[in-house]
DNA sequence: ATTATCTATAGATCTATAGATAATGC
DNA sequence: ATTATCTATAGATCTATAGATAATGC
């Protein structure tokens, strides 16, 4: 096994990497520190020479995990309809692991320091922005309250889709829930 | 202290309740038998006396949690608009421990036993069809589709304006959400 | 010489159990 | 006599640390 500095970064990175797959997928207290250096293919003792604590872990895995997200923010930015199909979707449903960090992690950040919930909220704003930019202009439409709507949807559906234990019902909530959200995007709409 | 069987009922009501309460309010790994046994003014040793295991505790606090949703259920029933604005409320958001478990547990849910995912399941399709009956009818309206779109953006909002540390974002989540749900409550639309 | 990782283990914490205590209920 | 609860603790598990090992890097 490696014992280069180069190493050590690498080593440090697959860790941070498996942490934000596995808290995302069994929650922050669903994997003990022994267990996640094994999966790296590296022992316990070693852990406290890359973390001050098991809490900086979590930390730097939440980090991660949310600055992962770029890409679908990106995708969002250029083709929104398509993101929206991407995200509320069975493929994102059933891809914990890597799933959209804003829904996985709300929770266990709703409880994080205020560090973790800084970088979710930036994260929060950015795609707010991107949505915003991407919905289309209406009179007396408020694009901003809309792309609240639109976010909750996705945050909402996803997890509602994969809580629940029928199916069939898991599949009418994103179809019901993506059907909605793409009418925001495209439909012309005259209110009362 | 008590030891008549109806002392013991009682007992056991008041560690669920706790329990439902803290797992919300922590995580279900945030708080250990001990501590839910001296909330309850009681202490550990008493506890495999009310339940098997740890997790049958969870089960239950699951079970509890879930049918003391029976308020909003009726709530949107009788009063749809007024139950969306208590819903998706500042108020609600930050009371965690008694929040709606559909928000707040789903994350939890997802990673639990068949037995808790279809007691969610069930209250979500009652939810569903509350909802669904709710919503005005019109031409190509798909309210069950429609249905799914109110209850996601519903628990999104909440989950996401708890995580968030700004609070002027929190309230703009809420409040846009809220927006675009009514609408759909009460607008009479046509559609391209 | 330094350091990335390993083996081994101390110390804390938590679940679960055993046996004692004191009240209920026939 | 039964049983609801208590005190005490065994056993498991997890975080964190100490000291050894073996590779890197000057």
């Amino acid at each position: 096994m490696g014992h280069s500095q180069a190493d050590k970064i690498a080593s440090h990175q697959r860790i941070v990497d498996i942490a934000a797959r596995r808290f995302r997928e069994r929650g922050i207290d669903g994997i003990s520190i022994a267990d996640l250096m094994k999966e790296a293919g590296l022992t316990v003792g070693g852990f406290y020479k890359h973390f001050a604590s098991r809490d900086e872990l979590v930390a730097e895995a939440f980090d991660h995990a949310l600055h992962d997200n770029d890409a679908w923010e990106t995708a969002v930015a250029t083709a929104p309809r398509q993101a929206m199909r991407t995200y509320i979707s069975e493929a994102h449903r059933d891809s914990v692991e890597t799933g959209c960090p804003l829904a996985t992690l709300a929770n266990d950040i709703s409880r994080s320091t205020d560090e973790a919930r800084d970088i979710y909220t930036d994260n929060v704003k950015r795609v707010l922005d991107l949505i915003s930019k991407s919905l289309p202009a209406e009179d007396g439409t408020n694009k901003r309250s809309e792309a609240a709507l639109v976010l909750s949807a996705c945050v909402g559906s996803v997890l509602l889709s994969r809580a629940v234990s029928d199916p069939k019902l898991s599949k009418q909530i994103l179809d019901g829930a993506l059907a909605n959200v793409l009418d925001l995007f495209a439909t012309k709409r005259s209110r009362k």
